[in-house]
DNA sequence: ATTCCATATTCAAACGTTTGAATCTCTTGA
DNA sequence: TCAAGAGATTCAAACGTTTGAATATGGAAT
C-alpha cells in the first residue's frame, strides 16, 4: 500500500523545509506551544503547506485528539418541508464555534435510520441532534446514543421524561390560536381535522382548540371532526385533507371554516374546496399550522400557524455544544426543555364568515351540485 | 488521556475472551482470513462484541484502510426544493453499495461553501457530488478536489469542457416543450419570464421557447418578455414573479398565457393576476418548470416540466462509484455527459384560451380598474 | 522420524496526527 | 564561571485499526 501521489503529510512538510513533523504540526495546528515557535519557522512551515497543498487528515487528526468538530443532525425526513429552516438554525449555531453538522436523512425509514445511527456511533459524533419522528421508538436510540456518552438533544417531541433535552412548538398554545383566530372573525361552525394518532402533536393542538372553543363558547361539533390516518409521507398530509374536504361537503352539514392539522392539509382541504366551486375565503376560511413554503406562495396564502423553526435550531445547537463542555469541565446533566411560542401568520385563506342567509344558501347550490 | 469509560475498542474485547487484537479484528471486519478462524472463536468474539457494545472506529478503521465509505453531496442550497429529489436519488444509488452520503448545505453562502469544500478534503470524502451553483466559480473547487484525485460529478450544469461528469435536464427541450403546450392548446399571446442572467439554465430554456414559438409560427413579442433580477434566495423568484405580473397588466398589452422561468416564479404569476381579479386558468394560462412540491400543492395545480431529479441524482450517485472503482483499476478519466429528457406535466393552471372577444373584453375591464 | 500442508492464531508495523516530556542553545544575572 | 531560565525544536508514545508475515499445533504422507 504504497502512500498515493497527491496526498501530503506532515512529513512531507517537514522534509521540504527541514523541520520536524512535531515543529509543522505544532505551526499547522495553531497549538499553544507555536507561541514560541521562530516566527520564520512559521511563516515557512505555513508557506510549504500552501505550496505543496496540504490538508490535515481529519482522522489521523481526530484519532489522536477524540475531537473531530462534528455534531450530527438525524432528521427524520428531509424533504418534510418543516425540517430544513431548523437545519438552518442549527448550522447557525454551530457555525460560530466552527461545528460541522453531519447532516443524515433517514427518509421515514427506519432501515435507513439505524444504519446512520451506526453511522453516527461510528464516526464518534461528539453530539447528536435528532429532529424528531414519529415513526420510531427512540429508546435504543437513546441507549446506544446514551451509553457512548454523546450529548442528545430532541427537536419537535418532548423527551424530557426520558432525560433527553428537547425543544418543541407550544402546541397546545398553536392549536388555541389558530382557533382563536376563526372565532374572532366570527365563525362558529368550525370544522377540524386532527392529525394522525400515533403524532405527538396531535393531541395537545386539539386540546388547544377545545380550550380556545370552550372560553369563546364554541360548541365544535364531532361530526365536523376528521383524523389523518397514520402516515409515512410527509406530505400525505395533502390527500388526507383533499379526502375530508369532499368528505365534509358530501355530508352536507354546514360549516364557515376549517381548521387543518398543518398547512399540507390546509393545502388539500383548499383544493378539496375549490373543486366543489367554493372560494376560499369567501365561501370557508382554512387555517393550516407550521408555516412551511408551500403555504406561503399559493394564492391565496394559507393563514397559519409559524413555529419558530430556526430559533429552534439554533439553541437546540447552543445546548449541545454547551452540554459537551459542561461535560469536559463537570458533569452537568441538567435536562433542558423549551416550548417555542406559536406565532399567527394572517394571510388569505382566512376571513369573516359570509351573512349567514347568503352562505346558507350558497352551500346547499353547491352541495346539490357536487 | 485516560480512555473514556464507556469506549469499548478491539483490545477491550481480545481481553475479555482471552484472544489477541488481530483474531478479534479480522472476525468483526469479515476479513478474507476469517475463514480460518474456529467457528466456536468467532461466535464467541461477536457476542462479545455485542455485549460490550462494541463499535468499531471509523477513524482508526480508515486512517489505516485509506477507505471511509464516503461520497461528499456538496448542495449550494438544500432550501431550494430542487435539492431534495436529487439528494434522495443519490442516497438511493449510494445505498446497495453500502456508501454513505456525507449531506452538506452551502446556503447559497461562499463562505460556507469553502469551508465545507476543506471538510471534504480533511475527511478524505472518496468522491464529491456537487449540486450546482450558479453563484460559484467552481474553478478552484475543481482545482482543489482533483489534485487530490478525488472522483467528482456535477449535477446541474454542464461542466463537461472542464472535464467533469455533467448531469443536467435538457433545458432547450423543455423550453419547448412548455412553449408548445401553450400553442398548442390556443395560446398566441404569450408573456415569458426568463431566469436571472447568470443562472445557465436561462438561456436554453429561452432558445427551446424560441424554436417552438418558430415551429407554431408564433412572434414573441418582446415587450411580453421579462427577466429575473439575479437572485441569492432561491424561493425569490415568487417575488419576480409577482412583481412581472403586475407589470403585464399594467402595461395594458394583452396576453393569454405565462411561461414563467420555474415553479416559484409560476406561483408569483398567479398570485399577482389573481390579486387583479384574473381566474387561473380561465382568464390566463401560467405554466412553470422543475416541478417541486409547492407547485403540486397549490390551487390551481401548476402545470410544469417535469426534471426527473431523483433519477439524475441516482445516476450520479453510480458514476462516482464508478469512476471510484475504474479508478483502483485503470486510469479511467472518461467524462461522461447526460441530458435528461424533461417531462410535461399538466396540472390545472393552463387550458385553451378563452374566445377571443370575450377575452379582450374582461382585459380592458381588468386594467382600467386597476 | 522427518517433511509438508492445512488450520488457527499472533506479531508487529503502519496509517497521520497530537502532545507531554525532553533536549539543545542562547541570554541574563549573580 | 555557573545556574537559571527562556526560547526553539525534537523525541517518542499514543490513538484503534488493518494486514502481510510469522508462528504454533496437529495430523497425514513420506
Amino acid at each position: 500500500m504504497q502512500r498515493k501521489p497527491g496526498h501530503v503529510t506532515l512529513l512531507d512538510i517537514a522534509r521540504a523545509c527541514g523541520y520536524s513533523v512535531s515543529t509543522v504540526s505544532i505551526v499547522l495546528s495553531e497549538a499553544p506551544l507555536s507561541r514560541n515557535v521562530a516566527a520564520s519557522t512559521r511563516d515557512q512551515i505555513r508557506s510549504m503547506a500552501r505550496q505543496l497543498g496540504y490538508h490535515p487528515d481529519a482522522y489521523a487528526r481526530s484519532l489522536r485528539s477524540r475531537r473531530n468538530q462534528t455534531i450530527a443532525v438525524l432528521a427524520y425526513d428531509l424533504s418534510d418541508p418543516f425540517c430544513l429552516p431548523i437545519v438552518h438554525g442549527i448550522q447557525a449555531g454551530l457555525q460560530p464555534q466552527s461545528y460541522l453538522p453531519l447532516l443524515v436523512d433517514a427518509q421515514t425509514q427506519r432501515k435507513l435510520f439505524d444504519s446512520y445511527l451506526k453511522m453516527i456511533l461510528e464516526r464518534r459524533a461528539e453530539g447528536a441532534i435528532v429532529i424528531a419522528s414519529w415513526i420510531f421508538e427512540e429508546t435504543n436510540l437513546l441507549e446506544d446514543i446514551e451509553k457512548n456518552q454523546v450529548p442528545i438533544v430532541i427537536v419537535g417531541r418532548d423527551l424530557t421524561e426520558k432525560r433527553v433535552s428537547s425543544l418543541l412548538v407550544d402546541n397546545e398554545a398553536g392549536g388555541a390560536l389558530a382557533f382563536r383566530h376563526l372565532a374572532d372573525l366570527g365563525h362558529r361552525r368550525i370544522a377540524i381535522i386532527r392529525g394522525p394518532e400515533e403524532l405527538f402533536d396531535t393531541e395537545p393542538r386539539w386540546a388547544g382548540a377545545q380550550r380556545a372553543a370552550a372560553e369563546a363558547g364554541i360548541a365544535i361539533d364531532s361530526r365536523l371532526v376528521f383524523q389523518l390516518p397514520n402516515l409515512t409521507d410527509p406530505t400525505s398530509g395533502f390527500d388526507g385533507g383533499l379526502h375530508f374536504a369532499r368528505e365534509m361537503l358530501a355530508s352536507g352539514r354546514s360549516f364557515t371554516a376549517v381548521l387543518a392539522f398543518d398547512d399540507l392539509t390546509a393545502l388539500g382541504v383548499v383544493r378539496g374546496l375549490s373543486e366543489a366551486g367554493l372560494r376560499i375565503p369567501e365561501d370557508c376560511s382554512v387555517v393550516g399550522f407550521d408555516d412551511v413554503l408551500p403555504a406561503a406562495v399559493a394564492t391565496p396564502g394559507i393563514t397559519t400557524i409559524r413555529q419558530p423553526l430556526k430559533e429552534m435550531g439554533l439553541l437546540s445547537a447552543e445546548w449541545t455544544l454547551q452540554a459537551l463542555n459542561s461535560r469536559d469541565q463537570q458533569r452537568d446533566k441538567s435536562v433542558h426543555l423549551y416550548k417555542a411560542p406559536p406565532e399567527l401568520v394572517v394571510r388569505n385563506s382566512t376571513a369573516k364568515p359570509a351573512s349567514r342567509r347568503k352562505a346558507r344558501r350558497e352551500k346547499s347550490r353547491l352541495i346539490v351540485s357536487s
